[in-house]
DNA sequence: TATTGTTATACTCTATAACTATA
DNA sequence: TATAGTTATAGAGTATAACAATA
């Protein structure tokens, strides 16, 4: 597969079917975040991460941008809204005088413990039930090493990290 | 896995795998169509159905809606936009007196043709080079497959096509 | 009556750069 | 010098409902 070639459509069919398939499922788990959390997408993951991946619902403002990735304005803009309805704080972080921790509140857990029931619902009912076991393992492996890879290496074409030293 | 029980970690992992990798690999890709045709990733797909899967470059405003997952007023929105770029143009259809054909501009197809090249190039860095041949075709029949089926099954959670009757 | 598409409006989100403070 | 985070500001995108015209 030599670069400047065409893809051939098979090659065109996986890229549109990942695309769609992960953009339709978000847009049902919106609607369900929506009607049941009136949360945003973005809110409701890094709500969850707090609740669920996290050991004490802490969590500071670097790595919350780097899981959700999310630029750091917008990430002080959702924890703003977050902080504004009383569903996470914003603390100094202790062991850096420069940081930022976001605790999620009991509200915050109450929140997300409303919403996951149905969430999972369904993510079962459009993805997981129509999955057998080895296309499971498959797409879980499949996946899991495409995200980790663009996790680590943005392409040419992505943004840099650091502005060029331009001078 | 009945309805109502936690998704176990496995599965959770399906799920975020498939919504994390889809995000990032459209990630790269706008950053791509914004730097060689400053175009949006909605207005590259609405141009580049137009151009790549129609018989003569056209298609009506509905259908397009349909394909791209967009609310009407939001597509009259990217239309005019595109309109006013010169790179398609809208007409009545002479079909149906209600509706509006789009149809793509020569300005619009040389745009798509100056972006396509690169385009592929990330897809294929980013994702087909990673892929063996027999992880590409179950990926391609399973996401595929499940698209179809989030194409025509709109869940519970999901906004109805028609209002409800309420009267 | 239902559907197609547009408009108006308000709001949410996002991107950028400038800025403060600390490492 | 580099990094963490915030602010200001402007612009893009989105959702909603109301509307006119046609099926």
């Amino acid at each position: 597969m030599a670069k400047g070639e065409d893809l051939d459509p098979a090659e065109m069919a996986v890229y549109f079917a990942l695309l769609e398939s992960g953009r339709l499922l978000q847009y049902a788990l919106e609607q369900q975040i929506r009607r049941d959390g009136d949360l945003s997408f973005v809110q409701f993951q890094i709500l969850a991460g707090l609740h669920l991946g996290t050991e004490h619902g802490r969590e500071r403002m670097t790595d919350i941008a780097d899981r959700v990735v999310y630029s750091r304005s917008g990430l002080t803009y959702q924890a703003r809204e977050l902080e504004r309805r009383g569903l996470v704080e914003r603390v100094p972080d202790p062991d850096d005088d420069r940081g930022t921790v976001v605790v999620i509140t009991g509200a915050g857990r109450k929140l997300i413990g409303s919403i996951l029931p149905d969430h999972q619902d369904v993510v079962r009912e459009m993805l997981i039930d129509h999955l057998d076991p080895a296309d499971a393992a498959t797409l879980t492996r499949v996946l899991g090493e495409l995200r980790d890879r663009m996790r680590e290496q943005p392409p040419r074409s992505a943004r840099p990290r650091r502005k060029p030293a331009s001078s």
